[in-house]
DNA sequence: GCCAACGTTGGC
DNA sequence: GCCAACGTTGGC
């Protein structure tokens, strides 16, 4: 299984929006960013990612499942990108601000710290174990 | 509100 | 194909 992260402007679109949505899911498009595409078509469902909010909180606040693999983005016309459908799994009972992220030095090479304008990004195993004990999970 | 980092655009 | 200019993002 591969992880991955999901940014977005809880202005635009926040957890508790995406959270309301329950297990029906939600589609994840308007990405428009070739990397971050190339994450998208990487995907299987099953996968595990955590949901970020940038700007106003900066923190990872809930865990989300990849409940459909890549397809073409329905609002996108050209035919040229993709959404995946994503549902939310549980919130985090600890949020994990950026701040406790940068402060880690075992998570200095997460792509959150190295860029993080990337909207989708790609997380490693370690990287997700660690962050979810962060945040109040235990495994 | 500032500014660094990054992606995209367009002239050459 | 290079690179300067520009717009956007997002942390601080």
């Amino acid at each position: 299984m591969a992880y991955w992260l999901f940014k977005s402007e809880p202005g635009s679109w926040s957890w508790d929006q995406h959270n309301a949505k329950g297990k029906s899911g939600d589609e994840w498009t308007g990405i428009r960013n070739y990397q971050a595409r190339n994450n998208l078509r990487a995907m299987k469902k099953g996968d595990r990612g955590f949901f970020y909010h940038s700007g106003e909180g900066k923190e990872i606040v809930g865990i989300v499942e990849v409940a459909r693999p890549a397809h073409p983005d329905p609002t996108d016309k050209t035919g040229e990108w993709v959404s995946v459908e994503i549902r939310p799994l549980h919130a985090l009972p600890k949020p994990v601000s950026i701040a406790a992220i940068k402060a880690e030095p075992r998570l200095k090479d997460m792509v959150l710290v190295r860029n993080s304008r990337l909207s989708v990004q790609p997380v490693s195993a370690e990287e997700w174990r660690l962050v979810s004990k962060m945040g109040g999970l235990g495994q």
